[in-house]
This record gives structure tokens, sequence and C-alpha cells, in this order.
DNA sequence: GCCAACGTTGGC
DNA sequence: GCCAACGTTGGC
């Protein structure tokens, strides 16, 4: 079981939005870059991943899950290798994590969030995902 | 194949 | 609004 972090700015496409479309889920489309697409094709059905408010509140708002495999992107031209998943809201943090509450936390030091700042997906680790989700208020 | 220029993302 | 990080493009 793989974790993940996807980020949005909520402007563009925010939790609440994610939560509306209920079990159905939301297709995350987009993504144009090799690093975050390559971590697209590694996620199967039923992973899990933090939701992230980008720019606007930096804070991790819940918890989402992958309901499908990755599959060509439909907003990519012809011919473009982009992917696409789908996800839903799985579980809300009963308290957003924020950027400053990772960075103050040195067990979170080394988490691709802070390390690759500009990748739209990065991976997250077991342990790291443990750290947050107890940050956030949930088991 | 290198590297400068440029564009984009995202934190501050 | 600025700037650092970093990916992409294009000239050589």
């Amino acid at each position: 079981m793989a974790y993940w972090l996807l980020k949005s700015e909520p402007d563009a496409f925010s939790w609440d939005e994610l939560k509306k479309r209920g079990a159905k889920g939301e297709p995350w489309t987009g993504i144009r870059n090799h690093t975050a697409k390559l971590n697209l094709m590694k996620m199967k059905k039923g992973e899990r991943g933090f939701f992230y408010h980008s720019n606007v509140g930096k804070e991790i708002v819940g918890i989402c899950e992958i309901v499908r495999d990755s599959y060509p992107d439909p907003t990519a031209k012809t011919g473009e290798p982009w992917v696409a998943v789908d996800i839903k809201a799985l579980e809300p943090m009963l308290k957003p994590v924020t950027l400053a509450d990772i960075k103050a936390e040195p067990k979170l030091s080394a988490i691709q969030l802070l390390k690759q700042s500009r990748l739209s997906v990065p991976q997250v680790t077991d342990s790291e995902w443990k750290i947050v989700c107890k940050m956030g208020g949930l088991k």
C-alpha cells in the first residue's frame, strides 16, 4: 500500500468540491510533469492520499482514495503520454495540517512535499502518513 | 549534448 | 508581487 499527496489550488478545485462528487469521485487530470505522471501510474485503486490545498491555505485538509487506476488523460492532446486517475473524498482532517506544521515537525523533514515543493503529486512514506494523520487528529 | 533563456509552480 | 526551484525549449 503506497501513500500519496495530491496538490490542488482550492480556487481551481477544492476539497469541498471533491466531497460533493461523492462516491463517484473526480478525474484527476491535467498533470503535465513526468515525475508526477510516474507517480500517477504507480497508484492503485484503493490506495490513499492526502488532499493538499496549495497557494491558498497551504494545508492538508483531508484524505482521498484512488478509485480508478491510471488511464490516458482525456484532457491531453492525441499522442501525448499524460495519464489521470479518479479520486474520491474519504474523510476530512479533524484539524488541517499546515505546511508550517509539517516544517516544524523534525520527523517530517525528509517528506517529498518539502524536498520537491513544485512536484504536484509527491509520495508519502508509511511513517510520514501515520505522523500526519496523528497531527490531523486521525488515528 | 550543452547551456542560456524562458515559463511555471508555489511559498513568502 | 517577488523570487527560488526546476522543467522545457532552442541555438549552437
